[in-house]
DNA sequence: GCACTCCTTAAACAGCGTTTAATTTCTGAA
DNA sequence: TTCAGAAATTAAACGCTGTTTAAGGAGTGC
């Protein structure tokens, strides 16, 4: 009944290729007062400003000033949606300028990433929700491989040395931001903390000593440059191992470990 | 009017200290037809099985042979049952054996953090989202700072250190999940993937060269020892990383770093 | 047997993602 | 210029969610 063979009408596709919105169509444009694009900044904006608890489709639409149901004319589904809010995102990291040497240009690939992830928080849950398929990350993901190919790295080593760095990245901006809500949670309760939580903090005093050390010098720390120093140390730990089994040999990555 | 101290009644306390369900007291017991780690545990068997869709405060409580309003009694809200869950999980880490080897203590430490992980994915986003101030979590961290403070540690690098190896168990943890969860994906597309999702590899294929080198080699790959080899390499790098800085002097991890 | 607190229930509320049918808006051809 | 017909939007509904409410049963202490 659908001469239009560009995509299926938006009820009977729904059952197939589930995988992700980059595997399906997009519809061909004509007349319209929304795009997907339009749809999916004001997603973004939502995301960075309210968060994950902020979006709904209702609340999209109304800021495009349209009903809710018109939204599923372009998007398929809400995850969908997020899905492209996630690729968007990733496409600030292309705006890392490419270096000579690869241990530069992979320190500089990681801290453009590090820093999309500090500026728009709920891409990182994001991430852990969805693999991730989009056009902004493939075109990354070959980036890196490229870089380390160039450098000599053995076929075998690439996505490996790419994991290495990447996970550092995901993993540190995750602790920094548990770190920043933690203190933010903590002067929030403010005034009613003593009483309320006397019992919670005696047991750390008590129980944990070295901890509430720690939680005691808490003040005179600024969280920022920590944050920062700590993923730099580590960031060169990883280069450096990643330098030395790239001069020892070809794809021995992780095979002489124990 | 209520003449019990321990806690406000469950609408007035509303109000005050929400950061976190460890800084309010639980209720006194009396007699019950359900408990908090009754609840818990329903809480962590439907996540382990049905994942974060799957759980809704109705189908805890049907599960529990109760209605979902009762839960309201011993738990303020879903996201305190979430943060309790996430505590609960974190609990199973605990199980490491401690090894009188700073560096063999902290990979065996790692090592049950990321099984623990893999065997919980939901907790994982859970990790992203809040904060966690459990019981289980201030151990865990108290273990760390005190096996690092014994191996001689500066005490300003205890936490960095932690942090360090823990980043990567985190980092890493996601990467593997999304790994295998991209791969059952596509298998799962299976019949309809060559016609729909053309564009789509023949995209990659063309623009992203090695990208589509290193997925032609997916079918060869065993996804969970190389996911184990890649982690133990990063934990190496960490590992020795951490040990230069030991022996070369006190508080100047990431100090050096540039 | 009474008062009283603890716990559970059923019902409701507001909001969510999504679907449906009807309707408007615009295009291309007659 | 008109008029089919596709493209885009709407309003209303569905079933679900987390949470609140008022009411009622269940047990204890007097």
């Amino acid at each position: 009944m659908n001469v239009n063979l560009g995509y299926g009408d938006p009820v009977s596709s729904a059952d197939f290729s589930d995988g992700s919105v980059w595997l399906r169509p997009q519809r061909p444009p004509r007349d319209r007062r929304l795009t997907r694009d339009q749809i999916v900044d004001a997603a973004v904006t939502v995301l960075d400003s309210d968060g994950h608890r902020g979006l709904s489709m209702r609340r999209i639409a109304a800021d495009l000033g349209v009903t809710a149901g018109s939204l599923y004319w372009y998007v398929r589904t809400k995850d969908d949606l997020l899905e492209l809010a996630l690729d968007r995102v990733l496409g600030e990291v292309c705006a890392a300028p490419d270096e000579p040497d690869w241990r530069r240009a992979l320190a500089t690939l990681a801290r453009h990433n590090r820093a999309m992830l500090l500026r728009h928080r709920w891409a990182l849950s994001e991430l852990t929700l969805r693999p991730n398929l989009g056009p902004n990350a493939l075109a990354l993901a070959e980036r890196g491989l490229r870089l380390l190919a160039r450098a000599g790295f053995a076929d075998a080593d690439l996505d490996a040395a790419m994991a290495t760095v990447n996970d550092h990245v995901v993993g540190s901006a995750i602790a920094e931001i548990a770190w920043r809500d933690t203190l933010a949670r903590m002067s929030e309760a403010g005034a009613g903390w003593d009483e309320r939580a006397a019992g919670f903090v005696r047991e750390i005093t008590e129980r944990h000593p070295l901890l509430a050390r720690r939680m005691a010098a808490t003040g005179e720390i600024d969280v920022e440059r920590e944050s920062e120093r700590r993923f730099e140390f580590a960031l060169e730990c990883l280069l450096e191992g990643l330098a030395a089994r790239h001069t020892a040999g070809h794809g021995t990555i992780g095979h002489d470990q124990r």
